[in-house]
DNA sequence: AGACTGACTTTAAAACAAAAAAAGTCAATA
DNA sequence: TATTGACTTTTTTTGTTTTAAAGTCAGTCT
């Protein structure tokens, strides 16, 4: 009888947790979300903690229960557009037949989503937030991640016959590499269609470049 | 007579303004030195023209005789920098014999010299300089060149049966935007041996990317 | 008992002024 | 014409004050 009730006990304690949890992300990612609008609309430094508080309609006590402090915050919104990318790009990539098809996608749907991300593209080019040192340790965890994807592409292409078989972690940074230099025209430009053309050109020789023959 | 000695005069005119115009150029030429080393040591912002006048055993006058201000100075540095890499570039292309040789020679010597020509370096990745204005001229007006250089040595492997047919400008555009994407860990390492074996690699992709089958 | 608040403290960024340093000028000189 | 260095002007730097934003916490609420 004493155990049921302890049983009972953790029950409703385990519900309740659970309860609590669920509404710990419901505001911890409403905030993101409003620092996520803020911060793209005005950038790191001139966003205020209050701003984002009151446009999350909390107060800035609440912003600071969820989030050490300003910079973590802004990391977790880096890192949730992060998260979108990386979604689109797997999908991209799973939804394609052939290897050639992978990479093809793989290369425009990134840049075609590049711009679209404001946060993580304003923090991939301000030199203030380089210096912070956290955008930078984001970076690399994220250019590792493409390398990986990329190769992922080139093995399956080599298993299905469609490319030369050649070191794999190589070739995925020479294209990652290669991708890199269309950021800056993207940059300036900041319309995909642009560059568009160009990148077409690019995926054709990479291809060709790398195919069995 | 009269004449005779008129074009003595003329001729005595001539050597005399050959001489002080050979003056000109080396004065010129000797603060552009001093004025290089001193740039490249400390960099546009933390170098003062008195440094540099004192480096070339001249007042602070003499180097607004010759420059209208530090900017134009800083601007002779770089252009200085870039002939260099625009002679050594094109030396090597001659040289080579076939199109592939052109193109391989052309990437290597362009990202080993890179790295030692350390004021364009810093004025390409300095951001206040880029805001200044003039050093963006100089890139573009560089950027052209380069897309020009790489266009003929596709033109010449083409007419050679070395190369697919294609819009030469467009896929130059394409090869030239690769090759940048390599400044960026030429940058954080600043070591070309650590880059090496990928730019190979680089190399290798475009190549049978672009060659004819 | 964890979610949330807002007045409060601390820290960092503007604003301003004075001093120092560097950029740029120019009459004089060789 | 080339060169100088004292001179003027402009730009940084420094130190101080003010203001604004970051970050804390005792206390309330559900």
């Amino acid at each position: 009888m004493i155990q049921m009730i302890y049983f009972l006990f953790l029950y409703e304690k385990t519900k309740l947790v659970k309860y609590i949890k669920m509404s710990i992300v419901n505001t911890k990612e409403h905030i993101i979300k409003a620092a996520m609008h803020i911060f793209s609309k005005f950038g790191f430094q001139k966003t205020t903690v209050d701003e984002i508080a009151k446009a999350a309609h909390k107060a800035k006590g609440s912003v600071y229960y969820y989030f050490k402090n300003k910079e973590e915050l802004f990391q977790s919104v880096v890192e949730k557009e992060f998260q979108t990318l990386r979604t689109e790009l797997t999908k991209a990539v799973e939804d394609s037949e052939t290897g050639k098809m992978k990479l093809t996608n793989y290369i425009t749907v990134r840049m075609k989503l590049l711009g679209g991300l404001s946060n993580m593209y304003e923090a991939l080019k301000n030199e203030y937030l380089n210096y912070l040192g956290f955008i930078e340790k984001i970076r690399r965890k994220y250019d590792n991640e493409e390398i990986s994807l990329v190769k992922s592409i080139l093995i399956a292409g080599i298993k299905n016959n469609e490319f030369e078989k050649n070191d794999e972690e190589q070739t995925a940074f020479v294209i990652v590499t290669a991708i890199k230099g269309f950021e800056v025209p993207l940059m300036v430009n900041n319309k995909y269609e642009e560059i568009e053309k160009n990148l077409e050109v690019m995926i054709r020789i990479l291809l060709k470049g790398i195919e069995k023959r």
